[in-house]
DNA sequence: TTAGTGAATAATTTATTGATTGTTCATTCT
DNA sequence: AGAATGAACAATCAATAAATTATTCACTAA
């Protein structure tokens, strides 16, 4: 990592901080450049303006988001059904909690979004990249019947759209939208496998909160073995 | 109709004039007093305040749009399919163009749910109402197969969510919206219908922009058949 | 009694101003 | 040269004053 580069990890730290304790419109960049032991103008050098420090830190904070969720496919011993309905409980835990106790967290991502639309849009390709490689899996080993995975993939995508940053749009408790989040999995699943002995396909259970340190160590875990 | 119910509607047509022209901020009491010929303090007689007028006129225009949709229920040779299909996209669509046309409408509807939460919740339901009644149809003809009617209404309005309103969400175009729910509609419906034959239950196909007026009248000529 | 008034008041909104903040750049350091 | 500064300027924000508006109520008219 060059001298530069770490110059500009201590902004980003240090606005990280900041955004977080105080918010963005209430963080001034004379007050970064004091954290950092610099002046004011010096920031520029590293970044165009204020807006893509929190750009930066937006990024990395997805980033890392869709990884937590990646690492459900990397864990062994679970279906297709299983990761696809563990996939999307956690991104309603996640985000539900992310609005519950970091507020800052989101006030950052709304204003990067009204800055830079792209930024929302590349967002939900992400996650969409998620839903379609699990659909690949079970169309694969013939557990799902998907005539078209793309097009299944949107709409699946559409389809949970309310779980996620459910707060935007509802004020139900967390309960409440994971029951309707299992009816939904569950006329989904229906839609996604095929019948059986002309048995309906069984209903969705909410998934145990299980915690992302215990997913990341399952998935670290299954890919030592390897 | 009593001589103080005329009053009253003479308000509400003014106020109505007033708020889709210069939006519900801008109107005054002493606007619409003047345009009844009346004194301000005449206006407090007939409603506990501004934001009441407001709520009468949403109320008014929840109720008209439900009854649209609800026209689809009486409209004769279809199959539930076709009808919820139809009433989902009757929703998107006309939700889109309200957006779209008619800002000051969703501004209106915006200042009333943040003053009565109780409005949006009752509004959901209604829509809910019609949903549940097509299920129980299907159910009913053996058309679909739904274990929990109940249940299901819930999944199927939780899982249309982004295709109401859809510009809150997304900048999406209507033709997109359309692909994307029909998407969504083929995985519901697959969700919904029993296979027959170990065929795939076949794609939604994004209906006929059919207006209003025509759907009101079929359901009319129907009625009037019987 | 019921319908209506309009001036008085309380609540909000808008305009104005002064202070703060983001950004630039000529200049100084290393 | 590249790295950093900090004063200067423009843009934005916060605080306050001014104006407008919602609401009330004592009162009049029918």
């Amino acid at each position: 990592m060059s001298e530069s580069d770490i110059t500009r990890e201590k902004i980003i730290v240090a606005a990280r901080e900041r955004f977080s304790h105080y918010g963005y419109p209430k963080t001034t960049i004379a007050e970064l450049a004091e954290d950092c032991a610099m002046s004011p103008g010096n920031i520029y050098r590293f970044f165009k303006g204020k807006i893509d420090i929190a750009v930066e830190i937006a990024r990395r904070e997805a980033l890392s988001a869709v990884e937590v969720i990646e690492a459900v496919l990397d864990c062994p011993l679970r279906s297709s059904r299983q990761r696809l309905e563990e996939v999307v409980f956690a991104d309603l835990r996640y985000t539900f909690h992310l609005l519950e106790n970091q507020p800052k967290t989101l006030e950052l991502a709304q204003i990067v979004v009204s800055d830079r639309p792209q930024f929302q849009i590349e967002s939900l390709r992400r996650e969409r990249r998620v839903f379609q490689r699990i659909l690949h899996e079970g169309q694969a080993s013939g557990e799902f019947m998907v005539v078209n995975v793309p097009a299944t993939t949107i709409a699946l995508h559409g389809a949970t759209v309310k779980y996620r940053y459910a707060q935007l749009f509802t004020n139900q408790t967390l309960a409440e939208l994971e029951r309707e989040l299992a009816h939904v999995m569950t006329l989904i699943m229906r839609g996604l496998m095929p019948t059986v002995e002309g048995r309906a396909v069984v209903e969705t259970r909410i998934p145990d909160e299980t915690n992302v340190a215990s997913i990341a160590a399952e998935a670290a875990a299954a890919a030592a073995e390897k």
